[in-house]
RNA sequence: GGCGCUAUCGUCUAGGGGUUAGGACGUGAGAUUCUCAAUCUUAAAACCCGGGUUCGAUUCCCGGUAGCGCUACCA
């Protein structure tokens, strides 16, 4: 039998993060065991579907870099599913249920208040009737008829949360056809993976309790129940589901991408949240990860992702252990790639800089940034003619006060135009006046940092003249 | 409410009837250094509670509690 798997997310919004995880799950499973990848785009909710939530999932899929090989979309696929929901209706499994729908029933609360399960007359209305009734044009919903014995059981093996099962009578008539014709999320699902003759579904574990629905379908359709493996959700820190209104676009993967997260590291970190190769390693390339992933490997509790909620800073809005993998992902990149992606940041924020100019500069920004935006603080005194102001007092190094800035600073000009903007040079020179000055290395130093780049925390010294050059 | 799933440092996790309960991030201290990083060393930090089973449970079983999910003619 072949192996086969599917990413099938709905287009009702922006990329998430679980379903990115869902997505890479699935990518690694597959090309680890040599399975096919199918992309198949769950769009049978007509009312909120969108364009725009279609384009964030293909941007952000594009982004991450990892293909598939059979595309779908399920709006083009009713009649197969209306096909079999009419199959498992000739069988009898299934029934016209005329009760209108409820409408303004907006809230859950009158699921949550008692347990529906079936509505007896029309569960048991006649096939005469029913056909005459429909024959009229009046609307129905086509439900399941689950099976009322008592001691009946369905049950499926997890290939995570291992055996599951549950009395069929605790299953309530789910519906497989709207009153408009329209298939819904679960007929569509089945009638899809047993034709698409799907082997492992995996997906997240929101669906663990739908799954005894799957396979009442699977069964009814005689189709083979594939193997099913549950993912553990990903939880905000506050321990409820991630979600773009409570939680602002720490939920999106357009976010790391455009935070400056390499695919790689954002990949890295979503793989060990549920899932772990149990041998303590942490930090895997793609290809280390496709040699470990095993299903055997997920977990069964729920990750939070710890960003903070209102971040101070653009690494506060992420997990710190995302922007510790990015940062040894950046310095696993070869300098050229770096600095090719470092450019490409530095340009869009309307830096005008030669690929040459950012080769020098990114060896002295590499170990000093963990996001790629962050060049853009870290080096912005390469970047920029002018320098914005800042605090004097910065000048002052330890153990010094502002006479002795100007002193260093006095001597610094006195100095350099007659040195080579060289390391060597300039630290011969720089030493030598500061001995002359009879000031300590740094106390001469400090000063200096801070006029030319701005700041008190920059790159060493010599190498950022020696990039900035004597003009 | 009903049904289901889950429970190890702050967070991600390893482990598993007898362990000094391991690793990582983050945090503290130190080393190195022209500052900041990077790097290295080091410290603090966990088995939800109660009952069983057992010579011995954090580990197995049961119950509780808590969290999460499903309970739509959403997906």
């Amino acid at each position: 039998m072949s192996l086969r798997v599917r990413f099938a997310p709905s287009p009702t919004g922006f990329l998430h993060v679980g379903s990115a995880r869902t997505f890479i799950f699935n990518w690694l499973f597959a090309r680890r065991v040599g399975a096919t990848m199918i992309f198949r785009l769950d769009d049978t909710d007509v009312e909120r579907n969108t364009q725009q939530s279609v384009d964030s999932i293909f941007e952000g899929l594009k982004w991450l870099g990892l293909t598939w090989d059979e595309e779908y979309k399920q709006s083009e696929r009713l009649d197969l599913h209306r096909a079999a929901a009419d199959a498992i209706f000739q069988k009898g499994m299934a029934y016209r249920d005329f009760t209108p729908a409820r409408e303004g029933d907006t809230e859950k609360s009158g699921a949550a208040q008692g347990t529906w399960l079936f509505n007896a007359d029309m569960r048991n209305m006649s096939r005469e009737e029913s056909d005459r009734r429909a024959a009229t044009g009046e609307p129905f919903a086509l439900r399941f008829k689950v099976p009322r014995n008592i001691d009946r059981t369905v049950s499926f093996k997890d290939a995570v949360y291992g055996e599951n099962s549950k009395l069929s009578a605790d299953i309530e008539d789910f519906a497989l056809l709207r009153s408009d014709n329209m298939p819904t999320y679960h007929l569509s699902s089945c009638a899809d993976d047993a034709d698409m003759k799907i082997s492992h579904i995996i997906r997240g574990q929101d669906h663990l309790s739908n799954t005894y629905k799957h396979v009442l379908i699977f069964e009814a359709l005689g189709a083979e129940v594939p193997t099913f493996a549950h993912l553990p959700l990903l939880v905000a820190p506050d321990g409820a589901k991630l979600s773009k209104r409570k939680h602002g676009p720490v939920v999106s993967v357009t976010t790391y991408r455009d935070a400056g997260f390499l695919p790689e590291a954002f990949i890295n970190f979503l793989c060990l949240l549920g899932w772990s190769p149990k041998n303590d390693k942490e930090f895997m390339s793609i290809t280390e990860l496709k040699e470990l992933f095993t299903l055997e490997g997920i977990n069964r509790a729920n990750a939070v992702i710890n960003f903070k909620e209102p971040a101070a800073t653009l690494e506060e809005a992420f997990d710190p252990k995302a922007v510790w993998l990015n940062g040894e992902h950046l310095r696993a990149l070869p300098m050229e790639e770096l600095s090719a992606k470092l450019l490409g940041v530095v340009r869009e924020a309307g830096f005008d800089v030669s690929p040459e100019k950012m080769a020098k500069i990114t060896p002295l920004v590499r170990e000093r940034i963990r996001l790629l935006k962050e060049v853009l603080t870290v080096g912005d005194f390469f970047f920029v003619d002018q320098l914005p102001d800042y605090d004097v007092n910065e000048l002052i190094p330890q153990k010094g006060d502002l006479a002795m800035a100007r002193k260093s600073l006095e001597k610094a000009r006195e100095v350099l135009p007659n040195v080579e903007f060289k390391h060597d040079p300039l630290d011969q020179s720089l030493r030598a006046a500061a001995q002359e000055l009879a000031l300590k290395a740094g106390q001469m130093f400090q000063p200096i940092r801070v006029a030319v780049c701005g700041k008190k925390n920059a790159p060493p010294l010599f190498e950022t003249l020696e990039v900035l050059g004597k003009e």
